[in-house]
DNA sequence: AAGAACTCCTGTTGGC
DNA sequence: TGCCAACAGGAGTTCT
């Protein structure tokens, strides 16, 4: 669900309530999420203070004082809900269910020293929780492997050729693939091929040429995902279905697609009189325009 | 070793 | 109204 737009946007949501401050109390409601959640959890975390909270890809990473780090995913259908003290969002009803989801979901709890408390809400439980040491979080075997971020330095056309060369697999499932490239996922690879003007069903090869040296496909999906990346967190990343801000709030990022979810509706693109078609690939829903994207 | 299929889980939607 | 299949923003595991 969330892709990297989506967990920025919650990054910046929650930094303000749980950055330097200490967990006062944890509510752990069952044992696991799609995996165990960690043992002695409430023990670990208790009495100590976030220094900081960052993201890597789509995981968000507190780092806590005393040398461990909290890697948290949000899976498909994982939320966090913020309520401060004296709110009343935490509370049965309705209005709780609109902000947070529905309350039999909320798994975790994180109450801090502000006085604020972080709800995790994931119906579906595709989002996890683990901890490990801050010193080793680069060999953790879930960061050990991703690929650079897509709004880093690293992430240019001489990279994503080099990368692809070679390689027979479609340039849908390459950019989704986060060995390749971290943070992406269905919409956001969907958007950034329809700006690139590049089919999803070409091989991932044709971004390098025989010398290894990146072909102009190659810089137009580079900064194509850059320029979609950018633009869905200035818009608070894309709310469909369980996608919330940390105050509960909708992105609309999902107001500016230009294929996901279009089916059967005109191109956007200026001067293409194409239709943009659902496809599938891996089981994953494609969008995109056939007039257009070559 | 790359690539594809299968799997986890709940909720919603659309067709009959 | 009910029932059932398809689908949903992800990715680890297991096969070929």
């Amino acid at each position: 669900m969330p892709e990297l737009p989506e967990v920025e946007t919650v990054r910046r949501g929650l930094e303000p309530v749980l950055a330097n401050r200490r967990i006062a109390r944890l509510e752990q409601r069952r044992p696991d999420l799609r995996f165990p959640l960690p043992e002695k959890f409430s023990e670990r975390l208790c009495g100590r203070r976030i220094e900081t909270l960052a993201r890597r890809a789509k995981y968000l990473l507190a780092h806590i004082e005393g040398g461990e780090t909290l890697i948290m995913h949000l899976g498909m259908s994982g939320r966090f809900t913020i309520a401060l003290q004296g709110s009343s969002a935490n509370e049965p009803g309705n209005f709780a269910r609109t902000q947070g989801g529905d309350p039999r979901h909320d798994h975790v709890v994180f109450h801090t020293d502000g006085g604020a408390s972080v709800t995790y809400n994931d119906p579906r439980r595709f989002g996890f929780m683990v901890m490990t040491s801050t010193g080793g979080l680069e060999d953790h075997p879930l960061i050990r492997q991703l690929g650079p971020e897509p709004l880093g330095n690293t992430m240019n056309a001489d990279y994503l050729a080099a990368r692809a060369r070679s390689r027979q697999a479609d340039l849908k499932a390459f950019l989704m693939d986060q060995r390749n490239i971290s943070g992406l996922g269905n919409i956001y690879v969907c958007e950034a091929l329809h700006r690139a003007g590049l089919s999803p069903i070409r091989a991932a090869a044709c971004l390098a040429k025989k010398s290894g040296a990146p072909t102009e496909r190659a810089e137009r999906i580079a900064s194509a995902i850059r320029a979609v990346l950018n633009e869905a967190i200035a818009a608070g990343g894309s709310s469909l279905r369980d996608y919330r801000q940390t105050d509960g709030g909708l992105g609309y990022f999902q107001h500016a697609f230009s294929v996901y979810g279009r089916a059967g509706e005109a191109c956007l693109r200026q001067g293409c009189r194409g239709t943009v078609r659902r496809t599938v690939q891996a089981g994953r829903s494609t969008f995109h325009c056939p007039a257009c994207q070559r």
